[in-house]
DNA sequence: CAGTAAACTGTAAACGATTACATTATCATT
DNA sequence: AATGATAATGTAATCGTTTACAGTTTACTG
């Protein structure tokens, strides 16, 4: 293989135009059977794959988008990354995985990656610090679907689940079970799952008239460890009968904890999480929780993206789309 | 914004030529202060961003890696996907993810996405149904790491994990408690991985001069629904003591028959895994587990192929490095 | 101040495809 | 055989960069 392989040796050697090999390529008709056969043949004996940087250059069009999620680790992001990643199959689409970890910095670095690259839209959880570049994105013309969080004044299509209203008929359950001293981990206010999350905690007790005590309300990041820290102050400086968790990993951590400790769920204490991963159903009692739509989330937010990538003309300027998904209550031993 | 926002664009605006740009962009030494200061003035002003699709096919690079794995939800690849991700990043790449779901085609057409795209390297956990693409990429100058699976007379870096041995020494310690009939969901026949662990199985039985009874032995395809399938069968129709699930998935799954059951762990049966998993440590007794070096598999793999990007020259033609890491048996409360 | 080296900047040719437009082949019809 | 319509093919511009090379300033030396 001296010459590189490009479609000028393909055609040389097919004894055509550069033009008829584009042709055949792209599987248009004004090309004679037999001319057709040639090049196919020149192109599977050279095993020729056409380079679709030039193509896209030329086109104008990647077929590519961005996913920028938290976090591949956590459940919930890998199944919206799989949900997505079915979407942009069916959409003949590649996806190009990148993760944000929550920090507004490497979400920019990220965004502009995509940015320079050219893809054809973003599907993004963000951080909600990155704003204007957000807008110019929008404003010159790269669609990107928003996950999880809303952002004002940025015609981005979004897709939300009602976090506050599930986390407070969580809550509400428990105090309908008798729970009184009911501690809470909470995620971080700047977050706004984490805050909605707490608010529906505090809607809840201000429904069944019941005073929020502050002190009963640990703020962590999300984190397992940061689930066994707050599980651990919890357990130790205050009398609580049962425990909420808002998010998956905090849940794993604080569960430990209470492991560790032998206290017993849901007799000296109840239990119940945000998130519903697999694990839910595997431990003794099996444990309430609050179950989102998590691979409905992603495939909604690719279809919409997907809406506005492949009828850009009728969708430009378009109301953008705000929808709400609805996570239920699941209940099981815990509490 | 009318005329589109390119280099020459740039250049007019900054009243220098693209050259100058370019070279402002590419951080090179060669520019007056004033002029730079001008031009990144009007970069900033204008939000323009470089063109990576053109400018990867001028380079003929795309600082962009592509990552085959079987499937992102399952927890072992996407510990994968998140140490090659990390290791990309530090090299200044982004990652294209793809999920092969195990089958050959998806696999195929991935690959040739991968390699029309001009990926500068692929990390892959093949099917082995491909070999011959592969081998094509690979002699087109694709640098390729291999996970989890020895291909024959291919040029590529492997990573691997002593699969057999640490299978074996997991039923040697269910031997060495006592058990005797030990039920095994083995993964499936076609599949390194799961061929490997079955003959760990058997050596631990040959080893202790146990003959091996095929009718404990149920293959599964490592997924959930197939655990819970065959834990159901052997529980049926074998009186077995112990049970030893080859992946984490069929691990769940079998896992939560014998707790739908309320079958006692480790008291009516022991139970063992290949695999570690979140939930080994949370459910009560803790499970005995062999634990992978998971994130180590996937950053080796992907520091391999940055040795060959990176140092190209070097690396052609280079013996492919082979590299096999332990998994070790963590003994906890289940057998 | 001329001469020269060094620093800076510009021109234009790639990279590998697509595609508007021009050109040539084919074939039925008269 | 000439005509015209249609099908098939080719030519060359284009997408937005980078970079070899050439050309121009600038700064310094004697």
């Amino acid at each position: 293989m001296k010459g590189r392989l490009n479609i000028a040796e393909v055609a040389r050697l097919a004894g055509v135009s550069t033009a008829t090999v584009s042709r055949v390529l792209n599987g248009q008709p004004l090309v004679k059977e037999r001319t057709r056969q040639r090049v196919l043949k020149v192109i599977n004996v050279t095993n020729y794959r056409v380079n679709a940087v030039a193509r896209n250059l030329r086109r104008n069009r990647t077929h590519t988008i961005g996913v920028i999620i938290s976090n591949v680790l956590s459940t919930f992001y890998s199944v919206i990354a799989k949900a997505v990643e079915d979407v942009a199959l069916r959409n003949d689409y590649s996806m190009v995985l990148c993760n944000g970890g929550d920090e507004p910095d490497k979400e920019m670095q990220y965004l502009k990656v995509l940015h320079e690259n050219r893809v054809d839209g973003i599907v993004l959880s963000p951080t909600g610090k990155n704003n204007e570049y957000l807008r110019a994105l929008v404003s010159s013309d790269v669609p990107i679907s928003i996950i999880d969080r809303q952002i004002e004044g940025i015609g981005c299509d979004t897709v939300l689940v009602n976090n506050r209203e599930a986390s407070k008929k969580a809550v509400e359950f428990l105090i309908e079970r008798g729970y009184r001293r009911i501690g809470c981990i909470a995620g971080p206010r700047d977050r706004r799952t984490g805050l909605e999350r707490i608010k529906g905690y505090m809607d809840a007790h201000l429904k069944r008239g019941i005073p929020v005590d502050e002190k009963l309300i640990e703020y962590g990041d999300f984190s397992l460890e940061s689930g066994r820290e707050n599980a651990f102050l919890l357990l130790t400086n205050n009398d609580i009968d049962a425990i909420y968790v808002a998010n998956t990993d905090m849940a794993t951590g604080a569960y430990q904890v209470i492991k560790e400790r032998g206290i017993g769920i849901p007799d000296e204490i109840g239990f119940v999480m945000f998130d519903d991963p697999d694990w839910t159903r595997l431990v003794t009692p099996q444990v309430t929780a609050v179950s989102q739509p998590v691979y409905t989330i992603g495939s909604t937010a690719a279809d919409l993206l997907f809406k506005r990538i492949n009828d850009r003309r009728n969708y430009i300027d378009k109301e953008p789309a705000k929808i709400v998904l609805q996570a239920k209550l699941v209940v099981r031993g815990s509490a």
